[in-house]
DNA sequence: CATAAATACGACTCTAATGGTCTTATATCG
DNA sequence: CGATATAAGACCATTAGAGTCGTATTTATG
């Protein structure tokens, strides 16, 4: 399957309604998880990883909330995933975990022609942001 | 995860294997298991699929196998994960089983937006062949 | 005709990843 | 203090993926 995780959905969807919204305007998980319908404590473990890597900033206590730190240009797709899935999306497993995680590795004769589809995804994934899903 | 299911793999393996191979040639499914050390059960069912789907055609009873009989660069990526996983390549469950395969359908707010890296994905595995694999 | 070699096909198991939930801790405003 | 919010990690259920097995069918060949 060649699909975006239900994390990334999510994340992209909690992203770009901050984008569409003022600048430095706080929402809460619970807020944002309401508006879209989407589980809040998946959502919220979501927003505390885009946190952690200073995508938005997070205020705690009361009156708290995320906020959009970064701008929407410079979040392209590829580096969401990346925050939000720990690795680039990689079309082949032995590009992320190296030779020893697929045991045909020495004889794969599709590894190296399949960097090519690589190359154009990493362009693609690139150069979408949420500048562009606004 | 935006990855290639093995079942995927290793059919452009043998697919690969018999397109840079003389045209006409019958290659068995122990055969191309063997030489690429796949699990051969797997890569048997996998070429039933090309077979039935006249990507390629099978010979049965002994001195039988499997022949190429479209051209490689006929053979796209997409088509091939087609034919092995059911369906096309889709960066979304939606896109694939309809809007009630997702809960937050009608608060979707990058469905519309991810059309464009869909499209994108399109041109990628529709233009990338056999041919270009060899 | 008997046998061996090969495809055809479906049932089955095992494992890991995903999606989702729950609990507890911590911070902060009023 | 108490309400509200993030932080973090454990936990669970479901599913999809990878792989295996068993059996039937086809067919070349001695
Ligand atoms: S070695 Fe070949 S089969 Fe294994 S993961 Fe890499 S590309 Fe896929
Ligand atoms: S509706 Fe939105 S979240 Fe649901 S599958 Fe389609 S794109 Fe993904």
């Amino acid at each position: 399957m060649i699909q975006l995780s239900k994390k990334v959905e999510y994340g992209l969807i909690a992203l770009r309604h901050m984008a569409i919204h003022q600048q430095g305007q706080i929402f809460t998980a619970k807020e944002l998880a309401n508006i879209y319908d989407v589980p809040y404590e998946l959502l919220a473990k979501v927003l505390q990883k885009l946190a952690r890597t200073g995508t938005i900033s997070s205020i705690q206590g009361v009156r708290g909330g995320y906020m959009l730190i970064k701008k929407p240009s410079e979040l392209s797709i590829s580096r969401i995933i990346r925050i939000i899935e720990g690795e680039k999306p990689m079309i082949a497993e032995c590009y992320v975990d190296g030779p020893d995680s697929c045991s045909i590795f020495d004889n794969c004769s599709i590894r190296r022609p399949l960097g090519k589809v690589q190359r154009n995804l990493n362009v693609l994934f690139d150069k979408m942001t949420i500048q562009e899903i606004v």
